[in-house]
RNA sequence: GGAGAGGUGGCCGAGCGGUUGAAGGCGCCUGACUCGAAAUCAGGUUUACCGGCAACGGUAACGUGGGUUCGAAUCCCACCCUCUCCGCCA
């Protein structure tokens, strides 16, 4: 969420900026509702300074005991007080309406952010490693996994329905050692604190980091009670801390998490319909960081270079693309997506999305801090990336380290994940 | 699911219609005392918004939302949450 003071005292800016990302916001209503809050809040202010002191005087004369003259000034303030009741109704209804606007409105790109419209705008920032080079051509992941006799989509489908999948044997374990093993390197060598969240969380939560309420028909929910599926642990580990105020000194915070992510994915009907890509569920380790606002630039280079310390330890190559304007989520104000070379997609795809949220989220959230117990509290900036994501990490595996007998290396640092196991290998028959 | 208790400031805890933003205690900060510290004493210690350069003044907030009243932390209604006991259960 923007913040009000900002949005209508810098009409033009605000929306030259958020043109950037294809935007066209007239700010203008909002700029009216504001200016019609603060002449009410103003009147309503005076009337009330003015019964405050008259229910003052009343204290006095009960405690007096001067009936008569209480039942005197008890009709002509009545009215005084009754006259306020509308304005009251009109600053609340004013508030909701105001806060609707803003929680619609997508943050402001960052100005380093490049202009675009879509994903094919995107800069490479810079790679790391190079593409394998096969003797043979490489299979997809489902291919490979299906072969394998470890990866299911008809008895997914069956139980489930479509975008699901079922591992089994080398699979199903190779999924829980990469688990292990993001969460060690994020732990032991970058320094977060690991976190195991709720999976289901309130709307109000879904909210404070930007889901809702302008992305609902991407989540899933439950009925009686209402709550979400969280589509990423950004969602519940960033709301640890809504409405608090941290001592500064404990800036910065970081969490990291291993969660199911569960998403809709209404709207990509037709895309990536085969293998494990796009999946309604999907197990994500996700990197949270809340830093002060001063530091986010660098901490969010920080938090994209560990995410990229995963693929480099597993020798995956990869690129970094920093989104343009167009390509950027709703709540981001800077992010840079990893992008994983897949030679049986002959691609690259995305399997993490590092973004700088600046107070976007912690306004929404209410998440401050002091920077020393004198200070005024202030809005923490708030950043988060995958540290990856595991099924589309589990697919670069096979697809990278394919062998033409349909086997698969395991990466030397997975490989005491997986009880010294080096390779997977088709099973005979 | 059944029965009960309760939600007040950073924490504990009073208040149960009238200068109560809220006693008291703890914690924390400042000053005095001290070589220093402890102890002791004095003062201070919520957040948001409005006005003001500031000092400061004003308004709101006692789980949330309504209601009653000239006036509500205190009364009424609904909802949310927490705790205890019973049942069930990974």
């Amino acid at each position: 969420m923007l913040d009000v003071k900002y949005v209508t005292s810098n009409l033009e800016e605000v929306e030259r900026k958020l043109k950037r990302r294809g935007a066209t916001l007239d700010l203008e209503p909002l700029r009216a509702l504001a200016e019609r809050r603060a002449a009410l809040v103003t009147a309503i202010q005076e009337k009330r300074t003015a019964i405050n002191a008259a229910n003052a005087d009343m204290g006095k004369l009960a405690k007096a005991g001067d009936k008569a003259g209480l039942e005197a000034r008890r009709a002509e303030l009545r009215e005084i007080s009754g006259a306020i009741k509308p304005a009251e109704d009109e600053l609340a209804s004013i508030e909701a309406e105001l806060e609707k606007q803003l929680l619609f409105i997508p943050n402001i790109p960052d100005d380093s952010v490049p202009d675009g419209a879509s994903s094919d705008d995107n800069p490479i920032v810079r790679t790391w490693g190079e593409k394998p080079v096969f003797d043979f051509t490489p299979k997809s992941h489902w291919e490979i996994g299906e072969a394998l006799g470890a990866m299911d989509f008809d008895r997914a489908a069956k139980i489930s329905g479509a975008r699901f999948s079922v591992l089994s044997g080398p699979l199903a374990r190779l999924e829980r050692a990469l688990i292990d093993f993001m969460l060690d390197i994020h732990t032991r060598d970058h320094g977060y604190t690991e976190v195991s969240p709720p999976y289901l969380v309130t709307r109000e939560t879904m909210t404070g980091t930007g889901q809702l309420p302008k992305f609902e028909e991407d989540a899933f929910k439950t009925v009686n009670p209402e709550l979400f599926l969280i589509p990423t642990a950004e969602v519940p580990v960033t709301n640890l801390y809504r409405d608090e105020i941290l001592e500064g000194a404990r800036l910065p915070i970081a969490l990291t998490a291993y969660t199911p992510c569960f998403r809709s994915e209404a709207g990509s009907y037709g895309k990536d319909t085969r293998g494990l890509i796009r999946q309604h569920q999907f197990h994500k380790v996700e990197l949270v960081r809340f830093v002060h606002p001063e530091q986010s630039a660098e901490e969010h280079e920080k938090l994209t270079s560990h995410a990229g310390e995963i693929l480099k330890r597993l020798g995956l190559h990869y690129r970094v693309a920093a989104l343009c304007t167009g390509d950027m989520g709703f709540a981001s104000a800077k992010t840079y997506d990893l992008e994983v070379w897949l030679p049986g997609q002959n691609a690259y795809r995305e399997i993490s999305s590092c973004s700088n949220f600046g107070d976007f989220q912690s306004r929404r959230a209410n998440i401050r801090f002091r920077e020393t117990p004198k200070d005024k509290p202030r809005l923490v900036h708030t950043l988060n990336g995958s540290g990856l994501a595991v099924g589309r990490t589990l697919v670069a595996i096979l697809e990278n380290c394919q062998e033409a007998d349909g086997s698969v290396r395991i990466p030397g640092a997975l490989q005491p994940y997986m009880n010294g196991l080096s390779r997977i290998t088709v099973p005979a028959g």
